[in-house]
DNA sequence: TCAATAGTTCAATATTCTTGAACAATCGGA
DNA sequence: TCCGATTGTTCAAGAATATTGAACTATTGA
C-alpha cells in the first residue's frame, strides 16, 4: 500500500528546513525548474536525469516535509507544485532572492 | 601543531553551501549574533551555550569552509567576522533576506 | 488480462554529525 | 619562569543520514 503524501501546514514550515532542503544541487535544480516551468511539473520532468530513480524520489520527499512543495498523484504520475505563495507570505523575498542567487555562475571545476 | 584557519575565495563560495551552513538552528544563531553584535566577536560569545565546545568547534568550520565568517587568532581567543561585504557582492539581499526570514516566529513546540 | 509506465519502499552500504577526552597555545600572576 | 586558567582544536567512536539497487505498487492503455 502506498501512503498519501503528507505536506506539513504553513505554520510548520521553518526556515531551517527550507534551506537545507534548497543546499543540495539537486533539490535546487527540481525548484529552479518548478519556478521556470511555471508549474506544476511531474516528478520525472523536473527531476535531474542523472539520478536514480530512488533517489529522486527521496529528493522530492524532502522538499515536501520541508513544504517548498505539494504533489498530488494523477494516474501513474505525481505532479508537483511550489507552494509558492504560501512561502512568500510566511517568508517574504526568500524564494525570489534564493533562486536569483542560483543563477550566480558556479565556480570552476 | 594547530592547523592555520582556511578560507575559500570569493569565487569558491557556493549558494549551496551557504544555505547548508545556515540549515542548522546553532549555526543559523550563531550568524544572527554576528550581525546583530556588529562583528567581530569571539566563538563562546557567539554560539549557543547549551552545545560542547567541540560541537560549537566544528559549527565554525562549517561557516567557515561555506565562506560566511572569517576567524583570526588573536591570543587565546578566536574572533569570526561575516564576510559582510564579499557575500553582499556576489549574491545580493541573500543574507539580508535570511537573516529577516529567521526573525519570523518558528512553530509552537 | 498483460505489459508498460511512474514512483515508492526496503535494506544495506556509505557518508556525515555529534561529542567526550586528550591536546595545544596563550595569558596573567606568583 | 613556571603554573594554572582560559579558549579552542583534534581525534576517535558511536549515532544519525544519505544513496541506491532491487523488489514492489498503482494506474493506464492495448
Amino acid at each position: 500500500m502506498q501512503r498519501p503524501f503528507v505536506h506539513p501546514p504553513i505554520e510548520d514550515v521553518t526556515l531551517e528546513a527550507i534551506l537545507y532542503a534548497l543546499s543540495d544541487p539537486a533539490r535546487l535544480e527540481i525548484v529552479r525548474k518548478l519556478t521556470a516551468g511555471g508549474c506544476p511539473m511531474n516528478c520525472s520532468t523536473a527531476a535531474p536525469v542523472h539520478l536514480p530513480k530512488s533517489t529522486q524520489s527521496h529528493h522530492y520527499q524532502v522538499l515536501r516535509e520541508a513544504g517548498l512543495i505539494r504533489s498530488e498523484r494523477r494516474g501513474t504520475e505525481v505532479v508537483n507544485t511550489l507552494r509558492c505563495s504560501e512561502i512568500g507570505e510566511k517568508f517574504p523575498n526568500l524564494m525570489q532572492t534564493i533562486l536569483k542567487a542560483s543563477e550566480i555562475s558556479p565556480p570552476r571545476p
